[in-house]
DNA sequence: TTGGATAATCATCAGTATGACGATAATTAT
DNA sequence: ATAATTATCGTCATACTGATGATTATCCAA
């Protein structure tokens, strides 16, 4: 029996916050297709290479970081659509990663450039390939995500604060939140957090308590977005 | 350029109650690798097709039905491990299906022989390739399926009762539930089931009323699982 | 025909979670 | 010092949950 030949690809979502603002890592692509059209960064997995290794492998590429840093990878969906590259048949499964503030990217191997690009400029542009629909499915798993599990610390530095948290909700969510409920919920969800016993000081205003991130994967109970 | 070629494949979880079991659908394999051996039906998607039709395809070749019917086609996750299949590179999307009961399944191209096996005796086997693994995750995703959305649905008949859903809530999660809270829950869930003013007799015990689903996708508030 | 047995459905109650919002505490900027 | 700012604690009414009692409408056997 004989198979239809597939190129086989990684793409990769990677969420960060800069300048409080959600950021997504893309590059501009050198070549065609869709040359100088912006596109999320993503590579073909290497003839023995696992999907998850080929993933870690162009993060760690675009970023320059080793992915068991702070950083947590997951599959999130595949994309096949015939022509959805015009070169040939290929398939693409895409990866979502979380990242705290990183260091300006580097440059890749295929990546002509590669930047933080804010969310809400990425979702108005219209991206190479398929990148503009795997972005917004990217987006929502996070906004989805951030209700039941413990993903908000992935975003934040070892050493945190409540309002850090809080701003990582507020900014992947994309809405307020009133700080006294939101407070007593972390708290509240056993695991989430646990306090380091330290202050710091964040500019102006009381000093907060420092907390680092707890055993917890699920949050217990959840924390809701709207009502 | 050059692309590496690799194979690629669906593989489909179909699940549906049948003689108060959750069930799987499977088939064993005709031919090598692991010829004789129980495994998930799929098989490779053709040069032209999308990844979703190749699953449509292949449950409609396995099961005789139009997915469409009352069948209910997700993607669940991709299956890339360099050796996963000892012939060739291949990497599978693997999609979850829901479906009513449904007339014994035919036995299609590939297949040796097709056939609904309880889901507590196909984790117990060993089968073949990472079907083992495919399966089990598809499991988790469709218990967890359940809290948020109006899945349960998709198990039963155009009309239903109460108990029905019920029933696919302790069959999936393998739990007893309360029928008194479970049908309030069910009530209070905005849009879940519609009342069509019918009453059915299930035999013994009181007549219950009949119901349709409603037009939610998502539950509000959910039904959780556990404490 | 009647008295279970069975299952659907309604009702109650205490514990918990939630959103809205008032009050206090501990800093920095002026 | 005083104002502005942010962290943190409390209060309250409402909503949801699990446990459990009570009622209703059938079928079945004596």
């Amino acid at each position: 029996m004989t198979f239809p030949p597939f190129a086989v690809a990684v793409d990769l979502v990677v969420f960060t916050i800069r300048n409080d603002e959600l950021c997504v890592l893309t590059i501009k692509r050198g070549e065609a297709p869709y040359k100088g059209r912006v596109a999320l960064p993503g590579g073909f997995v290497l003839p023995n290479e696992d999907l998850e290794a080929a993933a870690q492998r162009e993060l760690a590429e675009e970023t320059g970081v080793g992915a068991s840093h702070d950083t947590h990878l997951e599959q999130l969906a595949t994309y096949g659509a015939p022509k959805r590259d015009p070169r040939i048949r290929t398939v693409s499964v895409a990866y979502l990663a979380f990242a705290a503030d990183l260091p300006e990217p580097v440059a890749g191997t295929d990546a002509a450039s590669a930047k933080w690009m804010p969310v809400s400029e990425a979702l108005e542009i219209k991206l190479a390939f398929d990148h503009s629909t795997i972005l917004k499915d990217g987006l929502e798993r996070a906004r989805a995500k951030l209700e039941y599990s413990t993903l908000a610390t992935a975003f934040c530095p070892a050493e945190f604060t409540i309002a850090d948290i809080r701003n990582v909700y507020e900014l992947v969510w994309g809405i307020a939140i009133d700080p006294r409920n939101f407070h007593r919920k972390v708290l509240a969800s056993v695991g989430f957090v646990e306090p380091t016993g330290e202050l710091v000081s964040q500019g102006r205003g009381r000093p907060a308590q420092a907390f680092r991130a707890g055993p917890a994967v699920q949050l217990h109970p959840p924390i809701a977005r709207g009502t």
